[in-house]
DNA sequence: TGCTTATATGCTCAAATGAGCATATAATGA
DNA sequence: TCATTATATGCTCATTTGAGCATATAAGCA
């Protein structure tokens, strides 16, 4: 796409990101923001729209990311093949997009994990997983369980009467602990059906 | 949450709608797209900001889903504590959603991982990654490169001229690979940030 | 020198917009 | 019976908004 300068790249950067928030920009808007007159945004904007990166849906607010330089709202393009000399983001090698709402369905909800108990599972110290809630697991799955007020994630098996829950971590020493499930200090809360990282820095 | 009417629930589905295709709507939008009058709609909106589902951001077409509202449909709930008797879900519980967007910002893709080199770090197979593109990665952070038209996935560390690729997995045999980083076998896609995991079932 | 591009200001105006106000009707429940 | 809730219409008005128009300046280039 063509090269924009640093006055219509600012511009653009903030449409984008009112845009992303879901708060079409006003003329005026800009303008404020960006210590300008609403004419001289309107010709930034119009220079925007020759060179293809914005579009006019008509209307009050209507301005919007063309479908070409949109890309990032639509979530995270998921890549297949990579050949030698092509770029990435190539329009040939996205095979889908990453939504969160579409990977899991359904009701969920989302713990942040504490301790290494689990790495041996691939759950990390600070990672999030994505939990199904239900009062039942099936056997030698992943679950959430409510342990003396403490929630822990844990691989759970059951046993007749009773629950163990099997660390996954070989190095540390960390032993698999059993109670009756039928004991009032063990809830089951949920089965885990993903995980997701944001990796540290 | 208040239950709504049909009425209320057909206008919310409406805005709703909307509001996920980033086209706040107006009042006059509205009761176009319904059928009413412009004052029918305002008082069916009132109806939905006394139950709690729309707030006004202010301005025009300053309608929006309430937080309470919003993370239902949009996003995963993130669970802070749990106490005993509470129901999960609890309004208390909530600390905030997981969505894909405003966890990892900026212009990134995803790739799906094959194999087991990097399971020490938490990656294994079937995870997608998350990438920010980029020529050159910090030393020792894990990054996606392209090596002889494979693309693979390793913590990356740099020796001079040397580009080191160094697999995460003792168990197995991996060993690391040098290659120079002028060679035009070898090319930086981007940096890891983040990685999602679906669980088997 | 003259042309184009990019950036910017000031003024104006018609249309879109949110909000105020008076009013009507049907259903529900005390 | 009467109050409340939900739904709906019609009219008005100040403000917001996109767009038109005239104009200015600086940079790059032929």
């Amino acid at each position: 796409m063509e090269p924009l300068t640093p006055r219509q790249r600012q511009a653009l950067d903030l449409i984008e990101q009112m845009l992303a928030e879901g708060n079409p920009p006003s003329q005026r808007q800009l303008a404020k923001a960006l210590g300008l007159t609403q004419t001289a945004v309107r010709q930034l904007i119009r220079y925007l729209k020759a060179k293809g990166y914005l579009v006019d849906i008509g209307g009050h607010r209507g301005l919007r990311l063309s479908e070409r330089y949109r890309g990032r709202t639509q979530g995270i393009p998921i890549i297949g093949r990579v050949a030698a000399g092509q770029p990435i983001l190539a329009q040939e090698c996205i095979e889908g997009y990453l939504q969160l709402e579409r990977l899991f369905g359904g009701s969920l909800f989302a713990l942040k994990v504490t301790g290494d108990s689990m790495v041996d599972d691939g759950i990390l110290d600070g990672d999030y997983v994505v939990v199904r809630p239900s009062d039942q697991i099936a056997d030698g799955r992943i679950g959430v369980v409510l342990l003396d007020d403490e929630v822990t994630v844990k691989r759970v098996y059951l046993k007749g009467d009773v629950l163990v829950l099997r660390p996954a971590n070989k190095r540390a020493g960390y032993r698999p602990i059993s109670i009756r499930s039928s004991s009032r200090n063990v809830r089951v809360l949920g089965e885990v059906v993903g995980c997701i990282r944001v990796q540290a820095r």
